[in-house]
DNA sequence: GCGTGATTACTCGGATACAAGATGTCCGAGTTTGAGCGG
DNA sequence: CCGCTCAAACTCGGACATCTTGTATCCGAGTAATCACGC
């Protein structure tokens, strides 16, 4: 079990955006440039993140992508979620009795992880680097 | 990101023995039939339990599988990680200086996880369930 | 009754097939910027 | 100097191609219990 690259690729890309907040948009060459990445991929997996409200493209010359207002709200879990959907990660496919005391263990522990998630934001983590540099 | 199905069976099984504790082994035939699997599937996921040093396999007729010395003390942990490996859940590909800020929040999420499924037993499990019926 | 061999029931491991999802590419269509040109 | 047109730069979205991984099956080999048979 991981998450899959574009999930490293999103959450990267917003720390990215995060850092620079331009009043212009970030066109997806330069974005993919950083990472190693065709950006024509990366456009893809900055779609759902469009999709998600997180951030706006801009199409036409001088065009990418930017972050909307509120961003400062979004959390590691939001960004997650958006890219690996909202599934969590057991199901007990029998049908054992109303309750599978296996799920209930699984699932509480992933709802701690997700608590973590949760209170991580992009904001602070780009806060803190600028502090350093 | 999800759990796989054999981590799904591997748990079922190991509550099952857990609850049952016969002297005389399981066959994987009944195992599989509780769960609907193949039960040459079951039995390559359960080889991976036996690699782990987690129960034992006894061939031959009237063979299958039986918890081993110890096993009170096996955690949900241990038995996820036999199945998918042990590997963090997210690898920063790119190199952007030594330490990326992101993968830190990212796997101290995941700590908090295992911490969870480290705290819990099949041994306390399969007991609650027995004090039940 | 008792040993010995054959049969049966079972696991083990490798090879293979299949399916699904992640990853990545290509291309046509639409959109905005900016430059060039004519009035 | 102004407005129009056109080309360039860019994103968008769908349709593929490829690769990896999970899931599952098949079969030959080995092993232990049990049964049958002969002594």
């Amino acid at each position: 079990m991981k998450y899959s690259k574009a999930t490293n690729y999103a959450l990267h890309t917003m720390l990215f955006l995060a850092v620079a907040t331009p009043e212009k948009p970030i066109g997806v060459q330069l974005l993919a440039e950083k990472q190693n990445v065709s950006p024509t991929y990366l456009s893809k997996i900055l779609t759902k993140l469009v999709k998600a409200g997180m951030i706006e493209s801009a199409s036409g010359a001088s065009g990418g992508y930017r972050l909307k207002r509120n961003w400062e709200t979004i959390s590691f879990l939001d960004i997650i979620h958006a890219i690996e959907g909202t599934t969590s990660l057991f199901d007990c496919s029998l049908d054992h009795g109303p309750e599978c005391l296996i799920q209930q263990v699984v699932l509480e522990a992933e709802e701690k992880m997700e608590q973590q998630l949760r209170s991580k934001t992009m904001y602070e983590l780009a806060k803190s680097m600028k502090n350093v540099q």
